[in-house]
DNA sequence: CTGATTTCATATCGTTCGTTACGAAACGCT
DNA sequence: AGCGTTTCGTAACGAACGATATGAAATCAG
């Protein structure tokens, strides 16, 4: 009826009914699509960059995600993955300092795959930018901003269960976790290898308030 | 000094010799080019962004400064500042964590200046790019390998000295500052204030070996 | 002054950017 | 089969990119 109506479509989520289906495995050219921003950043990959690492063609790549932003976003969502996961894994934890721990030890792994670029997604892909991708950055920013309070709830919940002492600075805490954790980016960047980065994560720990005897060394 | 002092330096000029003489200050331009690409990255500031910035036309760039990717290298070697000053600043410094513990200060106020952008230039503006700006990047994290040499090799003199225990992990305790400092840069473009980056820095050195008492650590 | 040298402002250069017309091709539905 | 719908490959769009050609203007050496 409306023109808005029209406009306001459906979301994508629905199977398709009719026309000509997609030549290409959606979520296989999204996932290529992510490495390449994951290598080179948000603005400076290229379109004519997705369309080689993607294996599809430019107004392909544009009916199935849109443009270059919704499918940088479609892309860093993807790298993040859930929040309620996170969220799940700090609330099972032990303790908020086992958390962040294996938070940092799956940090440091993530950023030295063999098969992905070095460094976070989240960190470098969106660091800088000109004025027109400050969204896009935003976006990052948000994210970023989700597992600082997934870090600090769990802190706080140690906080009132005794299990931290009262007086604990939990932001700062918190903060400095996401200090170390964004900082492990830059450095598997500059070359650092897997055990460099989980021992600057042990060695970062060291200093937190501890509430139990037990300490990890698997792996 | 200071971060801050060593930011504002200027370099020497060479002494013109015949023709005509250049219409403006290329220090100044060229300082207005650092805080460019300290806003916004090396490879998404763009010429006509310089040129705004700078208050000099493109021809006028080119011929002072060379290329984009010049301008950039001269920008990120006065941002850095001399390597010697804070080669002094670490040799000069009572203890190896006192050292860092200025340095990681000296870093949050950069962060958080009134009249720069937020975070680290060295940290944000080679972050990631295309394969076009990989020898930038590369250059970037040449400047970071020579900071770190610099805190391995203070901490490698404390453990000599026998300020800090013979089986210090010089590299982990030296990226560990390292991962903080440029976490703290990602922090302070999310918005972190400059107290909250020295909370950050003050918490992550409570893990350190203490020798602030200057006793004989055989503990 | 004259000539050599260097920077100036103006007006582009060729390339690449992100994005899209266009018509043909491939599907579901009737 | 025929129609509506959607994606396909080809080709190209206007804009912005980094970088220059050009000749006038400004300096210094002689």
């Amino acid at each position: 009826m409306s023109l808005i109506a029209i406009v306001m479509k459906a979301p994508r989520t629905q199977p398709r009914k009719t026309g000509r289906p997609l030549s290409f495995d959606r979520e296989a050219a999204l996932e290529k699509a992510m490495l390449a921003f994951w290598e080179s950043g948000y603005e400076t990959t290229s379109i004519s960059d997705l369309t080689a690492a993607m294996g599809v063609t430019a107004p392909s790549i544009y009916t199935a995600f849109g443009d270059k932003k919704q499918l940088f976003l479609e892309a860093m969502r993807r790298y993040v993955g859930d929040a309620a996961d996170l969220k799940k894994a700090f609330v099972l934890a032990p303790t908020a300092k086992e958390a962040v721990a294996r938070m940092m030890e799956d940090a440091a792994r993530l950023y030295t795959g063999d098969a992905t670029p070095r460094g976070c997604l989240l960190a470098s892909a969106a660091a800088t930018g000109s004025k027109d991708a400050a969204d896009v950055r935003d976006a990052a920013a948000r994210e970023r901003r989700v597992i600082r309070t997934i870090i600090i709830e769990r802190i706080e919940s140690d906080v009132e269960s005794g299990l931290l002492p009262p007086d604990t600075k939990t932001s700062v805490l918190a903060d400095t976790a996401l200090a170390i954790t964004h900082g492990m980016s830059i450095l598997a960047r500059d070359g650092a290898d897997r055990n460099a980065l989980i021992a600057i994560a042990q060695s970062s720990l060291s200093g937190w308030p501890d509430h139990s005897s037990m300490d990890r060394a698997d792996s």
